[in-house]
RNA sequence: GCUCCCAUCGUCUAGUGGCCUAGGACGCUGGCCUCUCACGCCGGUAACAGGGGUUCGAAUCCCCUUGGGAGCGCCA
């Protein structure tokens, strides 16, 4: 075979948002790609008109881009293999149902769906494997096309001979051997006319240049078949390297249930593109070091062999660590623009640094800056739970002086606790605890040195009025 | 049911016959720092699924069992 550039490929379904599964075999493609210096190419499998939506694919390819998975082949990007969507290649597919027909290699098979249904349902019942008896295989040329003439519907079966062996040395599970009566003649086109899903794919990588396909384990047994398919067409065939699934927490498939979420989901809940593609790249595969690093470095220091072969299991924990790793290595200015819009609403233009300094240890998600915002830039304060408990055990007393503490010494913090050190002779727990839960609401959180000059004297001063008033004895 | 794949701390993993009294990371946890939490630093907890072989020697090789995953579609 002629040398080829290196090309790797994503070819979603746009039948859905793109989950965490997804995802992470998009990445290994583009990692490869951009190690190799080569192409990551993106094409959509849209071949099932009534489950393939518009929207779903421009999400798809908004989640990708997000990532900065970018492709440099597809749509918008343009390339010599147009068009990049399954749904518009028709004239391409029917072209080699047309050459397999006419060596004789596919034939139509006019079973029904039923009785298919019941072939199979009795095939395993029996304990042997579902596979199509072949039925059709033999129908005289005459009569399929008499019964075609007649309007029967009839799909069209790729002849897969016994006997035989596939082998392919897969870049992630070496050496694999199939046997073709294992397999069975497979239908490549439908009744309705529409090519399956199996034929288009492996044509489109082979037509397409694609030179290595990574994909998920569930993919493995359907390699011989493409592979018997672009023999018979004498389209080159790809290498692949057939990547262990992510499950969920209980070993079992990953599902909502086991909180996987969609990548809309988790951008919308603040997580940083470089937490997920580093949490992504480390499951199920390893890198000698273990701190954060670019799609760059992520990509100059992949290797397929360092992929595991057993299932992997799906982390929330981890994912957050690297969401703490990713926010770490972020400047004031994109935590800011990180933090949504919200936040910025609450916090005057002129706190925004000491703000962020302050806050910045205590966030993990935007959701958690909009809380310490609401809580230093506006007047509602909700008290938990212990922070209550903390304040009654203080006492009335306490907020007095506290109150009175600040009047004196303004929203110095080191000075209001001292005056209440002195006069109340508590130190400790006893003296900041109560302090931060009645400035606060909350009885962790950040330096209260920090966070009081942004409450501001008025609101803390209201803030311990308000608790005196509570607490006097009626 | 049949075929294929897989199996090291709770999780992600290092480990390819002696360097393993099994290493790292996350989590959990003790200490330091400290008003708290977080950050940071220093510790700790915790695994070779089970059973047979092979070998002077096995986490590493072989077999069986168990457990998990995938496939066997006119789904993708």
């Amino acid at each position: 075979m002629a040398l080829r550039p290196f090309k790797t490929r994503f070819a979603p379904s746009p039948t859905g948002l793109l989950h965490l599964g997804n995802i992470r075999t998009a990445l290994f493609n583009y990692l490869l790609a951009r190690q190799a210096d080569g192409t990551f190419l993106l094409r959509l499998e849209d071949t099932d008109a009534m489950r393939g939506h518009e929207k779903f694919a421009r999400a798809l390819e908004e989640d990708l881009r997000w990532l900065g998975l970018s492709w440099n082949e597809g749509p918008e990007a343009g390339g010599g293999h147009a068009p990049y969507a399954q749904s518009e290649r028709g004239h391409i597919y029917k072209e080699y149902f047309a050459a397999l027909e006419s060596k004789g290699l596919a034939y139509p098979c006019f079973c029904s769906e039923h009785e298919l249904a019941v072939a199979r349902k009795t095939a395993l019942a029996a304990g042997r494997p579902p596979r199509y008896s072949g039925k059709c295989r033999a129908l005289a040329r005459a009569e399929a096309e008499a019964r075609f003439a007649r309007g029967e519907p009839a799909t069209l079966r790729f002849r897969v001979d016994d006997g035989r062996t596939v082998e392919f040395d897969d870049k992630v599970r070496e050496r694999q051997t199939f046997a073709t009566s294992d397999i069975g003649d497979f239908v490549i086109r439908r009744s309705d006319g529409t090519p399956a899903f199996f034929f288009c794919n492996a044509i489109d990588d082979a037509v397409m240049g694609v030179t290595l396909v990574v994909r998920g384990e569930d993919h493995l047994t359907n390699t011989p078949r493409q592979i018997l398919l672009l023999q018979a067409l004498g389209l080159p065939v790809p290498e692949y390297a057939h990547i262990a699934l992510v499950v969920g927490a209980d070993g079992a498939p990953l599902s909502k249930r086991t909180g996987s979420r969609s990548v809309q989901e988790l951008r919308e809940a603040g997580y940083l593109p470089v937490a997920i593609n580093n949490y992504l790249a480390r499951v199920g595969h390893t890198y000698d070091s273990n701190a954060l690093m670019s799609l760059q470095a992520l990509a100059e220091n992949f290797g397929l062999s360092r992929l595991g072969r057993a299932p992997a299991r799906y982390d929330e924990t981890q994912l957050i660590h690297w969401q703490h790793e990713a926010l770490l290595h972020l400047s004031s200015a994109e935590i800011w623009n990180w933090m949504e819009a919200k936040v910025d609403a609450l916090v005057p233009s002129d706190k925004r640094p000491a703000f962020m300094d302050a806050v910045r240890a205590n966030v993990t998600f935007p959701a958690d800056a909009l809380h310490w915002a609401q809580i230093v830039f506006t007047d509602a304060l909700t008290v938990s739970h212990p922070a209550r408990e903390s304040i009654n055990a203080a006492g009335e007393e306490f907020f007095d002086i506290a109150r009175r503490a600040l009047e004196k010494h303004g929203a110095d913090f080191k000075a209001v606790s001292d005056m209440l050190r002195h006069q109340l002779s508590v130190s400790g727990k006893a003296l900041f605890q109560p302090l931060r839960a009645a400035l606060t609401g909350e009885l962790d959180g950040p330096e209260m040195a920090k966070l009081l000059p942004l409450i501001g004297v008025e609101r803390a001063r209201n803030r311990f009025l308000s608790l005196s008033e509570d607490l006097k004895p009626k």
